[in-house]
RNA sequence: GGUCCUAUCGUCUAGCGGUCAGGACGCUGGCCUCUCACGCCGGUAACACGGGUUCGAACCCCGUUGGGACCA
């Protein structure tokens, strides 16, 4: 069989959206499950909407999902010349002719055609006279009278277009710039293309590049049509949907196999399994597995699936994943046994890096500011004594693993009569501000020592203080 | 308006003529528990509608309706 070889084709007039990421993410999944080749095609042929800022935008989206390209990016912008000469070919083979109707005739063929009930196509007018070259003049491919064209879809299966449906549509403006169809098939035929996976919004595109396909006596290229990604409304996702860049999926707190676990399982599945790696998605990903409808964007599950990758990271490989948002925050990091801690205490507990950060927060302050509402509650009297008891427990502990911890608290639970509940709390509000945190052994083995001491003594010095 | 695609819980989906229509997210009851989570057990909820084909249709065919895309 021969190698696969597919492609991605962003238009630089913005940044890479949801639904082209999964355009993406399924091309690059094909060619590296068969082992063929990907490649990276910027269509920057509209030079009025394309900028540079874009191309960088979706390098930077790319990079961040992990889709690396084994081609290119080649611009269709430097491809003109390609393009003309093939579209010489056609117009040298007679499957292709100039065309001199003018824009107002062919407005006026539009009203004609309107007016009695037919379809807005053209006529013909120049489809014979066999012009050569005169000035101002479109290229226009000559195209099937009869008959149908069929689009063998992998994804939908066989699509029939009546040719009578069709009219001999542009190939060259009359500024010489090629039209779409006419560039996207010159590409993919020279870049050998044999694997299409895109947008169904592109259907309809479809027949008019198979007619260039076989002008050209070029074999063609099987053509798989993936569903659209929608709104909550249903509609075509935009703006009001919220986030649009993946990149602002990335800021969030995402991981980025998290995300294309989501973005991929919607629209693929593989029988009932939600959670997949990257590894699992390259082995299993297959084309017979999309589905035909249109799937709406849901980010609370993409939240789950966030929640469950952060879970399955080794906390080493998260380190810099979660750095940035640390920073962010005002925290330095660098790896080692503290921040990886850290981790292995807030991964079942935050659904995203930002969460996390936010979470950690406490490990990183010198000082921790206390609720209020926590402080009348558990800054009594009563763990004023128990905080002095831990400290001293403490103190004297030559280990600080869990379990030893674990025996400092019973010891303290003993002699008190009381539950660990009525401990935890007013440590847990000592060591973190807060109520709610990871548990207390844990915390206190992962903030060593001498900084769980200094702030049980801080504490102290705050319940005296409050007392007097 | 024309062409094309599409239709299983609210959402993502499994299903490929015979299933109590399964899983996941969400919501929810409980268990676990030092708080919060995690985890575990349970519940909620779907085959758009109407005709066929068939002994038997979520599955096949034809309509209707809904949704989407493209063209103009």
């Amino acid at each position: 069989m021969d190698t696969i070889i597919t492609r991605f084709p962003p238009s630089p007039t913005g940044f890479l959206h949801v639904g082209g990421a999964r355009t993406a993410l399924f091309n690059w999944l094909y060619a590296r499950h068969m082992n063929g080749r990907f490649i990276l095609r910027i269509e920057d042929t509209d030079t009025e909407r394309s900028t540079q800022a874009s191309v960088d935008a979706i390098f930077e989206a790319l990079e961040w999902l992990g889709i690396d390209w084994d081609e290119g990016p080649y611009f269709q912008s430097k491809r003109f010349d390609i393009y003309i000469e093939y579209i010489q070919k056609l117009i040298d083979s007679g499957n292709a002719y100039y065309c001199t109707c003018s824009p107002e005739k062919l407005e006026e063929m539009r009203k004609v055609a309107m007016a009695t009930g037919k379809k807005p196509k053209y006529d013909g007018t120049c489809r014979e006279k066999g012009l050569k070259n005169p000035d101002n003049a479109v290229v226009r491919i000559k195209a099937p009278l009869i008959g149908t064209t069929v689009v063998h879809d992998v994804i939908k299966g066989d699509i029939v277009f009546q040719n009578t449906e069709l009219d001999d549509f542009v190939l060259r403006r009359s500024d010489g710039t090629p039209t779409y169809n006419l560039a996207v098939v010159i590409d993919d035929i020279t870049m050998s293309i044999n694997t299409i996976i895109r947008g169904d919004d592109h259907v309809n595109n479809t027949p008019k590049q198979i007619m260039i396909y076989n002008a050209l006596g070029a074999s063609l290229p099987s053509f798989g049509h993936v569903p659209m990604v929608l709104g909550g409304d249903r509609t075509r996702l935009s703006k009001r949907h919220g986030a649009m860049s993946v990149t602002e999926y990335r800021d969030m707190g995402y991981l980025p196999d998290a995300f294309i676990n989501y973005i991929v399982r919607l629209g693929w599945s593989y029988g009932d399994q939600e959670f997949f790696t990257r590894e699992e998605l390259i082995e299993k990903f297959s084309l017979e597995n999309i589905g035909r409808s249109a799937g709406i964007f849901d980010i609370d599950k993409l939240l789950a699936l966030n929640a469950d990758h952060i879970k399955m990271t080794q906390p080493a490989k998260m380190i810099k994943h979660l750095a940035p948002f640390l920073n962010k925050l005002g925290f330095e990091t660098q790896e080692g046994p503290f921040i990886e801690g850290v981790i292995k205490t807030l991964n079942a507990r935050s659904k995203t890096l930002k969460e996390m950060a936010e979470s950690a927060a406490f490990y990183f302050q010198d000082t921790v500011s206390y609720d209020k509402d926590a402080t009348a509650k558990f800054f009594t009297s009563d763990s004023l004594k128990l905080m002095k008891m831990l400290i001293e427990s403490l103190e004297s502990a030559q280990l600080f693993d869990e379990k030893s911890l674990e025996n400092v608290f019973m010891k303290i639970m003993e002699a008190t009569g009381l539950k660990l509940g009525k401990i935890a709390q007013p440590v847990r509000l000592a060591l973190t501000g807060k109520t709610a945190s990871p548990g207390i052994f844990e915390i206190i083995n992962v903030l060593g020592k001498e900084k769980s001491l200094d702030r049980l003594k801080q504490a102290v010095s705050f319940i005296e203080e409050k007392m007097s």
